[in-house]
DNA sequence: TATGAATGAGTGTTCATTCAT
DNA sequence: GATGAATGAACACTCATTCAT
């Protein structure tokens, strides 16, 4: 019998609401979500959901928080454990994709809700999104590599071509960390 | 500034309509755009526009099918006078980049609106995204690498990279030809 | 081989069109079909009707006029050959269901689009229908009854019962002229 | 003049929505009348509607419902108090006429849209319309007839003619139950 | 915390009709 | 006689949001 007198409740519903509006945003996309759609998820009336979020552009903003923080958090942990510059790159790829593919509907909102397509919050959102892309320009600073290799192309191409892969990734070919390592793996061969 | 005593006139308001729904569906995406957003920006009223398109949908499936048409075009324009097969490869990168980064509305949505996002057509937007990027399948079938070399990751590699550069395209940092060449670099290093 | 060039073609498309119309009334009627449905079962644009009727209303109001003509013609033909009394109400009562089971959209159509539904003709529609119905008025006139029975109920209830069938019409039990004489022998038996 | 402070509130609007659509679909048809039409009726903005009814043909449904049910207790109530079967039939007749053309719009709903008229819901609203007719069924089934009389014949004409007595009824001219009086007395003179 | 009930603007779409060609 | 193209109002319905209870 789970005490739920001692556990403070903090605001459970509140975590419902989110984790339904980061579901829902993740597969159809922002606009073609109502609150409606969102409400009828959790159980809630439309106007129900008000109490906890202002409005949909601040349940939009709360996912792409609670999203950021899922996925710095994810790459820092696979990081403790890696010093060598390479490995370090590696890990961070396969927590990477392994939170955007598999694990997190938050993550996904933050790759497939653009900035601009809500004009409103823009200036909230992307701030948001490249404080944690800035973890892999360190990675790729550190990275031991020829002289005329350009590092920012070659974080813009990784990245790229991992966020990109949602719109392809199926989980019968090959698990989010393959994906990572394969990646990985052509630009290694050479740049070292 | 287009001369319109020359040109015969016929039909040329379903391609104004085209042209708005492209250029609108691409900076904003599908369902942020309404009917009425689009009859406004050709001077049309909302209900003039169901003479030339019978619903929204089939006004995206044009823009879809133009979209398509314009990638293979310029694709194949490039491709007609190389034949190396690299330079095939960096030829094509190039009038891809070019054209969903400069020069077309159309090539936009295809890479920013997704079957997905609309059920009700999904079915038959697919194939028309599928035989655009089979081009880059024969393409890289075509190059001669070393024999552990994984040409589908190459394949994905190499086109989420770009498509994804829409994302962060910055006129002022290169041009769209440079984005293209540099990031074949990176994967030709080693590869060849 | 039709001799085309002889016969004055005279207007024949304007008798598709009114045919079109009468059928379509007929069964969902005149609020729930469209200009462009009638246009679409002749082959023609929804433009081009106007040429041959100025509305819709003025559609309705043909199709009225035509289904007069014709149950007024039906009627008078059955009654030609009948002398008694009795025989000759059967007649008109057997044309009667006849015409509007069975034979014609335009009889339907007076029978199913009331007046009252297009108030802005209404006027016009009215004395259509009860110039026809007054053939009854003097064929029940005509009967030999005992002094006690009213004629008027006797009439509307008859026509009522007679209209009221193609609600409930099945053909498979029993053709429309069994009906009629099923019902008048029902108020035969005591009334004579 | 309603009284406000004593009744308890709750779902009125609901109650009020009913009414003005019942008396709306009564008088001009279902397809001529529009959720506006309905709406300003009860002094209610058109999306409040959806509140209460999800949509147009539930809105019918429900006055369907509610019809049935007003007719099928105000019959039943009638032949409460009678025993002998021609005099049920009558009194049935008598309360099916004043509830149709006196008392009540919803039972004129169930008289003049078909279901057919409504494809979408006819499914459901011909049980309706069936269910209550069943009563007239089973009272000629108890009527003392000569061995030779049809009695299915019986109740369409019956029933038919009383339907169809909405579109002559004049309320100078006899009350309604004079109406269902002097149709059945027809009948009834020799068929005992 | 949540509900019932509403709002006002907006959605995609259809309507009868017009008219230059 | 008919078409291509448009109009403007209306359609059923959904939206994010509000607020008294």
């Amino acid at each position: 019998m789970p005490d739920t007198t001692r556990a403070p409740r903090q605001d459970n519903r509140r975590i419902q609401l989110l984790d339904a509006a980061a579901a829902l945003f993740a597969e159809h996309g922002f606009h073609a979500v109502s609150m409606r759609d969102i409400a009828r998820n959790v159980g809630m009336l439309p106007g129900s959901m008000y109490y906890h979020f202002p409005s949909k552009n601040d349940l939009l903003l709360a996912t792409y928080e609670e999203g950021v923080r899922q996925l710095s958090q994810r790459v820092d942990l696979a990081l403790a454990d890696e010093d060598e510059p390479w490995a370090r790159l590696e890990a961070a790829c396969k927590a990477h994709a392994e939170i955007l593919l598999n694990e997190s509907d938050y993550a996904q909102v933050i790759l497939s809700v653009f900035p601009r397509d809500v004009a409103a919050i823009s200036d909230n959102l992307k701030p948001l999104r490249d404080g944690y892309e800035d973890r892999f320009r360190i990675l790729i600073e550190a990275l031991p590599l020829a002289a005329d290799v350009d590092r920012n192309s070659l974080r813009l191409m990784l990245l790229g071509a991992l966020n990109w892969s949602k719109n392809w990734y199926n989980p019968r070919h090959g698990s989010p960390r393959e994906i990572a390592t394969d990646m990985l793996a052509l630009l290694k061969r050479s740049l070292v």
